[in-house]
DNA sequence: GATGAATGAGACTTCATTCAT
DNA sequence: CATGAATGAAGTCTCATTCAT
């Protein structure tokens, strides 16, 4: 009973620490953040973090955890569509939307150091970008037949990577993307969906 | 006739501590990176390097714009193919291929900070992103004449959005990318010419 | 009644913490012991240590009067043995033994934090040192009565440094000390008692 | 030529650090002496110590190294006397006299960490006290021909816990030992010497 | 122009101590 | 009286930058 309580409360502390760090790091970045400023944004003492964090990098990868449970939920659907068109489209926008809503400067700092630390990277590749490739491409290959697995391995990378590159242009800073973004799933779906259903008529390759 | 040597050797320096510096930071990030660790690796005194850069940060710049103009160079042949499998082609291989030459490692940095730092990602915006789109917006002008300017700008920001992220997905550890790299301009060529044609074909949106 | 219990526990409490603290100094040295080592190896919380020791310096003095206590208490026989070769042999052989129960790593940390730290420095001089030199003074005097008094105390603290000293030796890791320790009192006594003699015999200083 | 200045300017940066650290670990023993407590002392700023010393532990270890080294010459004279007499005189008076000059202060600070601190400690026995007991024990080997060599061991340990424990018992502020200092190696000689010669003439043992 | 020792601000982290529960 | 989360001062160490040589 007492327990329950204290973990409540040590799980709203340890939540209030990353949504501190969060805003700090998402406004200057991880290395130029101190830990002071984390402390002030969280309106604790800066030696209250270490009772719930290792050390700074713990912070960092806490916010990977949590942003990376939010992701795997998104494209989890209780009922995922089985034709081509629906399931392009919840691919596309599933994490266009995600961005537009507040998240996109944390997003680009866990993707800043996914790109320069081993450590995050290795998580990113373990924990997100494989299962979701894999849930993917076993969606794709009920909605596409006769498509060549092995070609379909790559089909999944480029559509992953299109959601990737494009939410990075718009993060940094593309106007024509953000002015347009609501537009990007359909027109993407459009592009695609042809491209996908000539390869399935040929059926080859 | 001496200023002419003169700069001959402060360009010789400048390049010099620029690639020690591209060696430095791909090995360990941007931000771990001591000017002593530069200094190091290019053979001379810490305080040299202020002779020739203002500070750490425009070092980074520095390297930026010799990638910068590396990319533009490589997307902008004597000739552009005409016709719209060539120039997929064109679009697609050059960027796949930069990234095999080892240059991988510096671009993993660059793109850390351009995530990240509002000075580089401004060039990146300016210097790389733009240009580059307005110079691929005008060569599929001419093979797509149907289509709609408006949707060949989303296009264009597909593509190049499908380039970045397969680089970066590359440079995350992706195995089947690693291993099928030179397969797969080939694969996403097929698959966005049979959209483009299609929606060509449609010519309507 | 009701206090007499509530001594009782108190004092039990107080010797649970000595004994950790004990444990803790003994193995990482005083300095390097943190309240939470110790509060961990007595099993309790750490604000329960402030409720009976005033802070971290008042647990090594604790321990210090407990050692101190212990010590004098071994010599300070019932009967003291009249003759020079009785006497010699118990001064030698109590402290030399006493280490050899499991105290040594304790009175490591003792001696370190007399040597630096005037407060238990003090307390080591007024309470242990002064009081020893004395009772043992008092005690050779009689078997040694010829003997100059002046010269008796110079005697007496060369006696005390010897046995001091091979302590040390021996906690700094002599191997020979170590494996030969139960023949030193003897081979000591052998070597002390003659040359006690023989002034004795000269008489004169 | 410009190195050798160089070396010379290095070094001595280096005996004005370890000169600093030598007076402030004297005043509040080695853990509550602060980096910033030195440099003050030496008038150079925080940093420019990390030029020299990897670590505050570092100091440490150059002082006994200092200190360690002055001990050894001082107990190397070039023609070390064959007689017993001459021979327990020069061992005793030695390190006695070492301490009468300043270095009291040090020497505790270093028999302090000596106790507790197991990198010193290792270097204390091996570079100070297994040497000097070798020589010594050398050297009596040669003035009592007839003593037993595992004896000697013994007595040799005797010897130098004499002096270590003696050393020890002034520093620990003994009034006696510190007014009459000067005739402790007297006094002590004759004792020890009656009772070496006892010995050796029992012969036995 | 080259050097690299010196600088000192500032980062991360630890930990003795307090105090509300 | 027991608890242990919170505190924040203080410690060690790093490193970009300067400047006398």
């Amino acid at each position: 009973m007492k327990d329950a309580v204290q973990e409540q409360l040590a799980s709203a502390r340890r939540t209030q620490i990353l949504e501190a760090a969060a805003q700090v790091f998402a406004s200057k970045g991880f290395h130029p953040s101190t830990i002071r400023d984390i402390a002030r944004a969280a309106g604790i003492a800066e030696g209250t973090i270490y009772n719930y964090f290792d050390n700074k990098g713990a912070l960092l990868l806490g916010l990977f955890d949590l942003m990376s449970q939010r992701a795997r939920a998104a494209l989890t659907p209780a009922a995922p569509p089985a034709d081509l068109r629906g399931l392009v489209r919840l691919y596309l926008s599933g994490p266009l939307q995600a961005l537009s809503e507040g998240n996109a400067e944390l997003f680009r700092v866990i993707v800043s150091e996914v790109m320069v630390n081993p450590e995050v990277r290795a998580r990113f590749y373990a924990e997100l970008l494989t299962p979701m490739l894999a849930a993917g491409q076993e969606a794709f290959r009920l909605a596409l037949p006769t498509h060549d697995p092995a070609r379909l391995a790559l089909t999944m990378r480029a559509l992953s990577a299109l959601i990737l590159g494009l939410l990075l242009e718009r993060l940094m800073g593309d106007a024509t993307l953000e002015d347009r973004w609501d537009e990007v799933p359909e027109a993407l779906a459009e592009l695609l969906i042809h491209g996908l259903e000539a390869e399935e008529r040929g059926g080859k390759r």
